[in-house]
DNA sequence: CGCGAAATAGACAAATCTGTCTATCGACTT
DNA sequence: AAGTCGATAGACAGATTTGTCTATTTCGCG
């Protein structure tokens, strides 16, 4: 899966073929189809798997920021940040699976989206905590800056569209909570 | 051209092949290999017009809007409520065009994002029309925003997020020509 | 040590992909 | 009316795709 996880990541779900990540990891064929009944599954897993760390990885940043309830939301764009830079960086995962598989009711589709609501959902609590007049409201636009980030970060490789990001969010936030 | 566009746009750029298109349009593959030299030019060439399109779909709303600056600045995000209203509104092209070539330095991937750039060109004579402080600033912040909303209204199906990124941008264009 | 379960290599099917080539046909121009 | 240029149908190459099947080997555990 770790071997399915980087050529995904590199390459794209759809250009990437099942011979190619089982010649790479040195498995047979018949291993992955005894674990997962198609590679659309392997997909799905894969998908889970890393919505789980990447919640954990903005929690993290989020908890180490302390206890002032702007600090907190505003530490979910620093850590942006942190991530645009890493060497691999090549965009968000989630994005790139909504846009490879465009249907809606496609459940590799559903999976991505899936994941981008518990990260608004973590944006909720915090925009709650902050005490904002509609912590829903406030929530989504947030969501909808991080997701516009990550596309310019992807797209020219440099990590400004993190504290681009993160200065309109302060406004925001500010504006929700006055 | 008009097919290929159809297909991409539904199902995919990769997903969808040469002999599909050809088939349905009726056209044999020569004549496409005479036009072009790989699928690949044929997808930059779609972008292309699907680029000039859209800027003018953009430019026409804004000159529907009247000369108030903030006004048409917001019209921007009122022709994206109508766009995401369309039946067959499948996401942004571009945007799935990066995600589908995720490698910035191909081709496509280029082309796709000039178009986010021209576009963030549009932005930024708005708001500099508007008088903002920093309308570059301003500029990239509502292209974020866009493409956020974007994203929202493919996965969830609905225009929403047209008014919710609205609401957003009218605040921050308040506060960056206060 | 031996048994059972799992992993392995590799052939195979059936379909699909892009791009090339040839030979025929049709339409337009001079 | 003849010649030229482009479109067409269709075969073809060569590679690649997911998924299945079989037969062998390896490994862990009691």
């Amino acid at each position: 899966m770790a071997t399915a996880w980087r050529l995904f990541y590199r390459d794209g779900f759809r250009v990437v073929g099942i011979d190619t990540i089982l010649a790479e990891a040195g498995v047979a064929k018949m291993t992955l189809y005894n674990h997962f009944a198609s590679k659309e599954e392997l997909i799905i897993a894969i998908l889970e798997q890393r919505s789980d760390e990447f919640i954990a990885f903005f929690t993290t940043a989020v908890e180490a920021a302390g206890r002032s309830p702007t600090r907190r939301l505003l530490a979910v764009f620093d850590a942006l940040e942190n991530w645009f830079r890493s060497d691999d960086f090549k965009g968000c995962a989630f994005i790139r699976a909504l846009s490879e598989y465009p249907e809606p009711s496609h459940p590799i589709h559903q999976t991505a989206w899936q994941h981008k609501q518990e990260l608004k959902e973590l944006l909720l609590r915090l925009a709650t905590e902050a005490g904002a007049r509609d912590p829903m409201a406030l929530a989504e636009t947030l969501g909808m800056l991080i997701n516009g980030a990550i596309i310019a970060a992807h797209a020219t490789g440099k990590s400004t569209p993190a504290s681009a990001a993160r200065t309109a969010a302060a406004s925001l936030i500010k504006l929700a909570t006055a």
